[in-house]
DNA sequence: CAGTATCCTGCTTGATACTG
DNA sequence: CAGTATCAAGCAGGATACTG
């Protein structure tokens, strides 16, 4: 799988805080664990819906990643068309305090234009 | 200046998150700050021996980000040879929690590997 | 429906050399 | 000392087409 974050020297890949950048880093992994969370249990093509100018490949490589840190869980029904749910683990709801947190501050300490504050971060 | 954060549409660009990403984001920024934070003070050679595999150019351009972005101070000294030194806004202080959750939630987190919670995030 | 497989591009990061 | 300037490269992210 690819790798959405680069190495350093080995100093630094033991920090704490490294491991919990590297699960929320990437263009698109704050909003799609934000997305997820606001749902509780939803399904690819809605997500991908949601998050409309995404390519299929991010997408299901961000997926594949958040699901191999036991952030998401993938629940698989064996039907014919497919269907797939993506929902938070335990592990994926106790980050979303951080990312709360982080709407928190940039509400509060952004300099200029406009804020949206209804929680969306979607729909201009 | 160079930016490091990436468009997406309008969409996603005036949520708060957005924002706060964007200044904590970037392979060294939240680094940088972690040091400019335990250090208080600190002088821009300093900062680059215990960044120790950071390039200038980098380094630099990642101190004008969080500069312009009012997260931190620089302090300009007219001497021979300068002087130059760092030091968190308010509003640099006010991230700070950010990160400190980022690494209580790495270190209760991580699945594989030493961790290293002596805060210093240094000095294998 | 929910994905891979390829191929491609632009940006962030870096190495290195020069300067006020 | 504390930076810029220039040049180069690696990789995250994307467009598009194909598949179980």
């Amino acid at each position: 799988m690819e790798k959405t974050v680069q190495n350093f020297g080995d100093k630094y890949e033991k920090c704490p805080m490294y491991y919990t950048m590297s699960i929320l880093e990437g263009k698109w992994k704050w909003i799609i664990l934000w997305e997820i969370s606001r749902a509780g249990v939803i399904r690819y093509n809605r997500l991908r819906e949601l998050l409309k100018p995404i390519a299929h490949k991010t997408l299901s490589q961000q997926l594949k990643e958040l699901e191999s840190n036991n952030i998401i869980h993938r629940e698989q029904y064996n039907e014919v068309p497919p269907k797939v749910e993506y929902s938070l683990t335990k592990e994926g709801e106790s980050v979303i305090p951080i990312l709360s947190l982080m709407y928190q501050w940039g509400k509060e300490h952004r300099l200029e234009g406009e804020v949206l504050d209804d929680g969306s971060c979607m729909n201009a």
